[in-house]
DNA sequence: CAAAGGCACGAAATCGTTTTCGTGTTGAAA
DNA sequence: TTTCAACACGAAAACGATTTCGTGCCTTTG
């Protein structure tokens, strides 16, 4: 076992002072070219690597940021952590990832982890119960310790900071404007409960494309889940004998809920019902029928978010007083739950 | 913006020496009970947490794990991740997590990028083009350097360390004995090229349990895919009018090509032809007909890795001798694909 | 021949902690 | 009154690196 070198004892190997050794191996023009490659020599040799801690606290930044998120196994958040990871390790920074696991204490444990020298700064999607609770003080802390900070997909306003989301709104209405085209009449929606923002801004993307084409909305068509263990079941429950030709759910689970609800109804998707999701994951592409979903470009939110923390980090303070909220633009994949 | 304060400030503000503040907050019986009083109160007020990087550069550790996966938008390698979290933050510890893309470059870049102070162990499954090339020097360099390191699922036997595994032959074998025994005769196998280890050990599993049943293994009923993105068209020319009653697949999507190859050919699953993939994901659960599976258990995995490396790295080095290898084992998970 | 300037290197501070080893003050015992 | 613990605290080194500011010596020039 050898471990790892430091300049201390190439320098004392070497019999010159540390600090010949530092600028030798930084190749500063104070030092002697045949000293300058004496040491280089032997810090190669060895495979001399600086010790990157002991730069973080020399320096004051750590070169790796935070990501915490609510939960990993959704294919959603692991592509936005491969586009923060691209982005991140082209730019030299790691990744430190958390997860909360939708819990609020989780959420403000992990970053209070973090924020005592681990990371540089946070991309974080908040925690299910943390929006649901309203307390942010975590966030508001890490800011006021001058901790940049990136929120993405689940955001909130009370919050000034960076922010990537997509246009839920927009998506939505999309979504329901092709249902609309392709000859829907009664169109059910299936979201999530109003305290998890995109729940509440696909609902409402939902009620503007119906109104924009002088349906009314229907109360009784659109259905809140709360609990995702039991989606399936309620789903099944709400679609049962619904007199309905199309269907739009906010993810992909309760698009395949829905689907499997209506066949065990007797009915055909695409023929008697279309359903679109939202999120184009794994199972939307591989289901049968495959799902036309609204794409929601994880990867690219994830570079995005990285981005704009990284240069938030490397640039001077000064600058720092306005924050940028980017939209990443969701696509229609059109595939075979709807009819065309 | 309040930044992080120190325990220099602190002394300075209360006008006592530093290794008073240090202790005093320490609980050391060396402070008086009212200067502790004193120290700990303002320090409480101010929020005072020591500072992650100073305490890794003094007690040369740092608390944190890093992991190297070939890719993380696949679906086994979450679950790991999430276990590995689980366990490592009960413990105190954080994760690092870096991508190696499959690539052998990036992964020893990773690593590099990592062993200088940045982690204090590693737990990794291996690139394929790593496994493939047989260049293991990283791995040795790391272990040298005095970093414990855990393999998981793509390991090898030319570096002694710590393992955790799943019995690839046996979950094989348990898989094609279940075909065999609800009645299939004619069973084709789609696998990787056999330079992933899982590929091979999988294949070896299903010969075997052929063997067991005094079946002859067929050649020609074998497929083995080299790229991941022609697999769908491949393994539809490999099926094409093959007469066959049971398939076992070395992962969902394959298993899902299968049956959707089978459809195509007019056949039914599992009415004429049975289907059973590996690994576990949400595709499995998902796909109709939902997929009959041997399940990995990925999250109990990383839990397994998570505490052995922990254990290492919390343990004198005098002990370090014995390497171990954890064999988790997989479950037969029935559903839809296949006959009862 | 002396002063000045340049070259090549070293000492020491710094980042934020912990910890060892003093050291000054106080009280009690001799 | 002297001596010696005990007590409460401080100074300084250490972790590994960078960087500023000297400093000694040699060469050149007036």
């Amino acid at each position: 076992m050898r471990p790892k070198i430091t300049l201390k004892q190439i320098a004392k190997e070497l019999d010159v002072s540390i600090s010949t050794v530092s600028k030798a191996l930084r190749d500063s023009p104070e030092i002697g070219e045949d000293t300058k490659e004496k040491i280089k020599a032997f810090a190669k040799f060895y495979n001399y690597k600086p010790n990157n801690i002991a730069l973080s606290l020399k320096n004051r930044k750590t070169k790796t940021i935070g990501i915490i998120i609510p939960e990993i196994v959704h294919h959603f958040f692991t592509t936005v952590i491969s586009g923060v990871e691209k982005v991140a390790n082209e730019l030299g920074y790691n990744v430190l990832v958390c997860l909360s696991d939708n819990s609020f204490d989780k959420e403000v444990l992990n970053m209070e982890m973090l924020a005592n020298g681990s990371t540089d700064g946070f991309i974080m999607s908040l925690a299910k119960e943390t929006m649901q609770k309203g307390d942010y003080h975590h966030l508001v802390e890490a800011i006021n310790q001058g901790m940049p900070l990136v929120l993405f997909d689940r955001v909130i306003d009370e919050i000034t900071c960076d922010k990537v989301i997509i246009d839920d709104v927009n998506g939505a209405k999309k979504a329901v404007q092709h249902l609309i085209d392709i000859g829907c009449k009664k169109i059910a929606l299936i979201s999530t409960v109003d305290y998890v923002s995109v729940g509440k801004l696909r609902t409402k993307g939902y009620k503007t494309a119906l109104k924009d084409n002088f349906f009314n909305v229907d109360e009784s068509l659109i259905l809140k889940i709360e609990e995702m263990d039991e989606s399936e079941a309620e789903i099944e429950r709400f679609l049962k004998d619904k007199d309905i030709d199309g269907v739009f759910a906010v993810n992909e689970h309760f698009a395949i809920s829905a689907i499997k609800a209506i066949q065990e109804n007797g009915k055909k998707v695409p023929d008697d019902v279309s359903v679109i999701g939202f999120t184009d994951g794994e199972l939307s592409k591989r289901f049968i029928p495959s799902l036309t979903t609204v794409s929601q470009h994880g990867t690219r939110m994830g570079e995005e978010a990285a981005r704009m923390l990284i240069e938030k980090l490397e640039n001077t303070p000064a600058e720092d007083e306005k924050y940028k909220t980017i939209i990443v633009e969701t696509g229609l994949v059109t595939r075979n739950s709807t009819k065309s």
